[in-house]
DNA sequence: GTGAACGTGCTA
DNA sequence: TAGCACGTTCAC
């Protein structure tokens, strides 16, 4: 028997003036078709900070076999997938013109390449062409997790030093084409629960990320988050009162994932880790969910 | 075009 | 630090 239970506590204005009931559906139809890579079971579910990254980056078999929802596909994030960038910023055209120009090598040879390539750009294409394309299909089509490491043994780390030198596209566009500085190195967030396909998911078009939106960019909420389930407003928090003037939601409907300021630490845990996710918010729901509360 | 709501700057 | 106000984005 899994009944609605008030998730505000017994504080909640909601409780004071209607049973807040907790759908298993968000209230808007946009948020039932978000593609959000991770469902909250994901993030319950993970058992500890020290996530294994290269478990994500290889998804093992039972992750590969994990059923997915029918209305929410989940691709491993892939290289293909950042060429694909979101940002607006096509990094396969670009890269590939600029092979073609000779100032790029996409491949493990790069330094070699890069000096023959003025001699013979063809070996680079070809190889650029592999490492686009030719690598995923050993993977069933491109979102190869082998990449990955290829890239982290060739490409990424072949490249990194020139970034300053030479590389064409100012390093600012990596963390809007799903790159982040860490450690001193470029890696892809995509390592993380959201990567570029998490911005993707997230409703990032490329002009809000940066291609032409003025760089504010507005994130979805999750829609399944126990706020998010939240049909009814309270009409009485500040935001409720202060609509017209706020155009804020109601706080006890406001995402919990929105809270989190992006960069913040409760952002920046997946992809580091998953820490804040064992944070009372966590706890609290894998309590309810244990009870049955978040069921469905 | 409109409404909902996110992002951000300002203020107490 | 929270609340407020407003600009802006986005879905419909």
């Amino acid at each position: 028997m899994s009944t609605a239970v008030d998730i505000a506590g017994p504080s909640s204005p909601d409780q004071a003036h209607s049973s807040a009931k907790i759908p298993n559906e968000p209230l808007r139809p946009s948020l039932k078709r978000s593609n959000h890579p991770y469902s909250l079971s994901h993030y319950i579910s993970t058992p500890s900070p020290a996530v294994d990254v290269k478990g994500l980056i290889q998804p093992s078999p039972a992750q590969e076999q994990r059923p997915t929802q029918p209305s929410k596909p989940r691709r491993a994030p892939s290289w293909p997938d950042m060429w694909e960038s979101p940002s607006g910023l096509h990094l396969a055209h670009a890269a590939e013109l600029l092979m073609r120009a000779g100032l790029l090598a996409l491949t493990p040879a790069t330094t070699e390449q890069a000096s023959l390539g003025a001699q013979s750009s063809q070996p680079a294409k070809k190889e650029a062409a592999e490492a686009k394309g030719g690598k995923g299909d050993g993977e069933g089509g491109g979102s190869g997790p082998e990449e990955d490491e290829e890239d982290s043994s060739g490409c990424s780390t072949d490249f990194q030093p020139f970034l300053g030198a030479w590389f064409p596209f100012s390093p600012a566009l990596f963390p809007l084409a799903g790159f982040q500085m860490g450690g001193g190195h470029w890696r892809s967030t995509a390592v993380g629960a959201e990567g570029i396909e998490g911005l993707v998911a997230e409703g990032y078009s490329p002009s809000s990320l940066g291609g032409g939106g003025g760089g504010r960019r507005k994130r979805k909420r999750c829609g399944e988050c126990v706020p998010c389930r939240r049909q009814t407003n309270c009409e009485q928090c500040s935001s409720c009162r202060n609509r017209k003037r706020g155009h804020q939601i109601c706080k006890y409907r406001k995402c919990e994932e929105l809270k989190r300021k992006p960069g913040g630490p409760g952002f920046d845990s997946r992809v580091s880790g998953f820490d804040l996710r064992g944070s009372d918010f966590t706890l609290g729901l894998a309590q309810e969910r244990s009870n049955g509360a978040l069921d469905g």
